[in-house]
DNA sequence: CTTGAGTCTGTAGTTCCTACAGACCCTACA
DNA sequence: TGTAGGGTCTGTAGGAACTACAGACTCAAG
C-alpha cells in the first residue's frame, strides 16, 4: 500500500530515522501540517512534508529547541524570509554551542588531570574525588 | 532568619541561580541529602551542600543526564570503592565528555559553515534554510 | 496585632517526546 | 475462504527533569 504521491507514516519514519509516534506528535503540535489521507484514512506524506520533517529533525540534532525550530519554520512558511533574521538566530545558537564546548573542555581537562594523578592503588584519599568536589560554576552558561 | 551554619532554601537558590523548587526536587530524587532543619522545620543548607548543588547544576548545564550526575556524585560520596574503581568510572566519564565535545564540534562546524554562506542581504532563498533542509542526517549524533 | 515575606507539604502542570491499547484495514499464503 | 501478519488509526498513559501552584504555618517589622 504505497501511494505513488507520497509515503506512509512508517515508511517516512524509516527514511528519516524519526520515531513513528514523533511524526504524529509533530503534527499535533503544529510543526507538521496535517497530510492528505488515502482512501482508507492513512496519512500520505508528499515529498515536501518529508523534507520539512528532515529540517525539523536536523535542527533538533543541532540542539535547537522546539520554539527555535518553530520560529525557523515560520520564516520558511511566510516566504518573505529576511535572511538577516535567520542569520541572527543561527549566530546566537552557534554562540551557545561554543560556550558549551568550552565548558566541556574545562571539565575534560579537570578529569584528565586528576586521572593522571591516580596510581590505581588502593589508597584511602583518592585525588580524583578531591578535585571533582572542587569544580565551581563561576564560568557557566548564561 | 539566617542560621550561621547555613543558608535557607531561597537564599541557596539565589546564590546558585537554581530554581527554588528544583532544590527540593533534587532532595526528593536523592541527589541532595536531606539537610538539617532549624527549630521551626526550615531546611538549613551547610556549605558542603551548597557546593554539592553547585556541582549538580554545573553538570546539568553541561548536558549530563540525571543518571550521569548521580554516578558522578557517587565518586564524591566515596563509598567502599577502591581507587581503581573510581579511576574506571572517571575514565568512563572522561570518554563521555570527549564524545560530547566532538559531537558539539560537528554541530559547530555545520552552523559556522552555513552561516558563512549567508550574506545577510534580503534575498529570497536563504542558504541557511537551504542547507538545513537539504542536509541529510546520515552523519548525526551517536 | 496585622502585614508581608518566607517556609512547609503535597500535588498538578510543562516540555518533548515515547509507548501502549483496542479497533480497523490489507495482503499473502494455505 | 480463512487466518496470520503486518500496517494504520485514535486516544491516552508514561517518563524525564523540572516548575508552579495551593493551603497552612512561622516569623520579624511596623
Amino acid at each position: 500500500m504505497q501511494s505513488k504521491s507520497g509515503l506512509l507514516r512508517a515508511h517516512l519514519a524509516r527514511k528519516t530515522g524519526c520515531n513513528l509516534e514523533t511524526i504524529r506528535y509533530y503534527e499535533k503540535v503544529g510543526l507538521l501540517p496535517e497530510p492528505p489521507r488515502s482512501a482508507n484514512g492513512y496519512r500520505v506524506y508528499p515529498p515536501e512534508l518529508a523534507q520539512r520533517l528532515q529540517f525539523i529533525l536536523r535542527s533538533r540534532d543541532l540542539g535547537f529547541t522546539m520554539e527555535e525550530i518553530r520560529s525557523l519554520l515560520v520564516l520558511i512558511d511566510k516566504g518573505e524570509q529576511t535572511c538577516a533574521e535567520v542569520m541572527g538566530r543561527t549566530q546566537t545558537h552557534l554562540d551557545q554551542v561554543r560556550r558549551r564546548i568550552s565548558s566541556l573542555k574545562q571539565i575534560e581537562a579537570t578529569l584528565a588531570a586528576t586521572l593522571s594523578q591516580c596510581t590505581g592503588e588502593n589508597i584511602p584519599d583518592c585525588p580524583i574525588l578531591e578535585s571533582l568536589g572542587g569544580l565551581d560554576r563561576s564560568s557557566q552558561l548564561p
